[in-house]
DNA sequence: CTTCTGACA
DNA sequence: TGTCAGGA
């Protein structure tokens, strides 16, 4: 199928198809005219790149884990263990961060709330 | 009308 | 990510 026909199907643009290609995410072959030319797998492609996307994979890490999938999810080879691993310990890192930025501000409002009342500047 | 590449008031 | 250009 064409990327018109893809993105019809699978509800993302032909722009960001191009995108993922450009990522190496996922990497069509081309008809003689030089058009985009997708296998019949490709709308599952798509919604497994979506759901890596949304999931707060990078490009990276998504283009290492497409070879591993298999018509239903992941086919758990190694590699895909320690990219999938990978991506929970950055999400626990970022997680702990806005923890430790949201203390820091916990603590400036109890601060206001303790303080003398005044009227607003302005 | 559809797709392609490249670029960004 | 959208959108426009200029060509096939």
């Amino acid at each position: 199928m064409l990327i018109g026909e893809l993105s019809r199907r699978t509800g993302v643009s032909t722009r960001l198809l191009r995108y993922y290609e450009e990522q190496e995410l996922l990497v069509p072959d081309r008809d003689s005219n030089g058009y985009r030319k997708y296998g019949e797998d490709a709308p599952a492609q798509v919604e497994q790149i979506r759901k890596f996307i949304d999931s707060g994979l990078n490009s990276r890490a998504i283009r290492e884990l497409m070879p591993c999938l298999c018509e239903k999810g992941i086919r758990h080879c190694g590699h895909s263990r320690t990219v999938l691993d990978d991506g929970l310990d950055r999400l626990d890192r970022q997680i702990a961060e806005l923890t430790s930025k949201r203390e820091l501000l916990a603590e400036q409002v109890d601060g206001v709330a303790k303080g003398p009342l005044r009227p607003d500047p302005s």
